[in-house]
DNA sequence: AATGAATGAGGGTTCATTCAT
DNA sequence: AATGAATGAACCCTCATTCAT
């Protein structure tokens, strides 16, 4: 099909727009692929052909498979953490609103997006790649905790919230986002059982934080007693 | 787990005291290295040498890799459900602590065994094995949460709760435990960064069903508005 | 299942039945397989369940499949030529009813039997066997051509027959016989197309003698022209 | 086939000129290991390397082994008896001489070239690929037997031949032939027992279309009483 | 003598990667 | 820069053969 076009024909139009999005497109159609598929069950072509491509030409971009995987997943990981850190030092009212706004706002955006499949890929990818864990939790989790964890911090010392560990209490605000994210692209993509995330996760939020607040009974023993016979 | 014997022993009791217990050991060593580095990054010899046989032994037992995959995720699937389900019925008290009790023992037991592995492979995997996925909704989810769902369901009646959304407090309570399974076997494996889950699962649960309380004063506005510039 | 007997009990009936029949059971159920799939496809497990006994059991009677598909072929081609030779020897009247007698029982004897399969095999196994084909023509072919051509060459020599190629009259005789024996094993087994061998056996050695009579005109020219452009 | 370069000589034609033949020379190279070793005996790599390819090459033309064979023995089953049947049509002399005619040149060719093998693998493999029994049937033992058959019916029809049973007839004159493809690719190929096929069949078919004549003496009865003695 | 669990070499097939065009 | 034919290492699976029972 493709004919030889005679020498000094300009390039056609599709071609030329086409050439600095290559490395994305291939970006984004490897990040669908993994995500659906896993790395190891995704083939080269499978990605080239995707994104419109031959299989030589992956090769022109990315060096191996394995390559393009990783800068999949640095792609995107790209965190606007710094941004909202400066942000929640500012804020002077009440931290309850401050977490939900945050975390509500950042799990629309990222639930939305195809990068909520990353966690996806890390979930069931890191152990084959230590390089990208180590890069994820520094990157991600800790100056992610470190900032959730600043509000709560400051919550308590403001007296809006009880005296809760702090660090528990950041992964019972993030993890079910993250799960949800991580369910988005396994079981909700191939079974009708759907969670309506938007409400989820406002509910969620909401819970956790009238959990902070003093209001709430706490706890009488940290190790409940069973209700009877073995649970 | 097999030792090697002392020299000198007898080699005799090896073949038939095997025979019943190799699918069972085939099963877990599966189990293991799924887990570990994903279905298709999986050799099937590498199963049979982590049970000790050899490469034609495993597809003595099982037809395929796949059909392997299969009967490992449904072995550790078999779930206590049913039983719980009866001791819930019984139960005439708080739901509060019933609800901790419950989960955080069946958090404690699954967390510690290696079938806490198959909720990351179930992540990981679903999309390519859709009966798998059918046969977990089934199977897992569906009762789990009416189990669930059916005490904050009789809390709410009974006066204990705030009349919260059902769904969402069950992913609410749910979700971090299968998180932090999936969390053991994925980035917890390879990066020194520990989460203290038990302390984390009892101090999630009381915080959850705190915000269950109607001490807790319930939220004001259902869209938080956010602090100021964009999160 | 096989449980041991006490020490004492007599042999089981069928087993005493059995023993000394053991090996021709095995290579009855190995002709039917091989004939019916080839030498390379057949494995070892099915001759042994197709003769009722376990894969051990073969290699008792026979070291290797190898070896076995030599002594079905070995087993099958006893022939009777000896015997007939001196039959032909002590004949005095027409040699044409002689041949025409002789044929038709051989082959209605051979063709009605299993190891009219043998010829299958020979065909499509011969030269992954070249000993197999050496014993087959030492034994088979050359007495047996021997024979036919013998009787040829006395209704030649006493002028009942033409004065044809011996050579040539004794294949025209015998390969469609063959033939009939291989297409049997073939085409036969897996079509309703069916050729009557019975008649057609009688028809064929019919024709054939008829044409070596006298008074059938011979033909004129060795290589005959063509019809018309080319065939 | 490819021979090797002079050294010096540019490299460059090869994958060009290869493209286009590759799939022939694979059919080539796969006719004549399955002749001679049979289809479950020949390995795909070894089909490869006669070809001058590597393994994974064979896979990029046929999707399997089994594709392969197919297409080996299709293509090589492609017929010119429709041609044939129009020159029948509008022969107006003897049919004795059309018959001889015919059938020597289509042998002469037929024995000659690689495709005389098809015989023989159809011999040896169709009952594992019930299939290509259908097409061989009705591709070609069909209209081959309609067109030879009509020859031998016009030749009763006019009085030159005696009244024979037609299908017999057919089978009587084209089985050696067929038998002497499978022969020269089974025994012939080892052992020094020759047969010259070329006289063979020139004094088969005349002995055939001798018997056919009015002058030569039909036999007196149809199932001839043995000489004496069991044969 | 008989069994069938176990083995491991062998062969079909896939696919990441290369390279001539 | 782009292609896709070609390669061959690697992997799934089969099956002839062995051997403890």
């Amino acid at each position: 099909m493709p004919v030889a076009a005679p020498p000094g024909t300009p390039v056609t139009p599709q071609r030329q727009r086409r050439k600095g999005a290559r490395p994305l497109e291939l970006l984004d159609a490897a990040l669908d692929l993994f995500v659906e598929k896993g790395f190891a069950a995704t083939r080269a072509e499978e990605v080239a052909q995707r994104a419109g491509v031959s299989k030589g030409t992956l090769y022109l971009y990315y060096p191996s498979k394995e390559e393009l995987f990783k800068a999949v997943i640095l792609h995107n990981l790209s965190s606007r953490i710094a941004d909202t850190a400066q942000q929640v030092k500012d804020w002077r009212e009440a931290m309850g609103p401050l977490l939900e706004s945050l975390l509500v706002r950042w799990w629309q955006q990222t639930y939305a997006s195809p990068a909520s499949g990353v966690f996806k890929i890390i979930v069931a990818e890191v152990r084959n790649f230590p390089d990208i864990a180590e890069y994820y939790v520094r990157q991600v989790i800790e100056p992610g905790s470190a900032l959730i964890g600043s509000i709560v911090a400051k919550g308590i010392e403001s007296g809006e919230f009880r005296e809760v560990d702090i660090e528990s209490t950041v992964h019972s605000l993030v993890m079910p986002m993250v799960m949800l994210c991580v369910h988005k692209h396994g079981l909700a993509a191939c079974t009708p059982h759907q969670i309506d995330g938007e409400r989820f996760i406002a509910e969620h939020v909401n819970l956790v934080v009238c959990g902070l607040q003093h209001g709430a009974s706490p706890r009488l023993d940290a190790t409940p007693k069973p209700p009877r016979g073995r649970a």
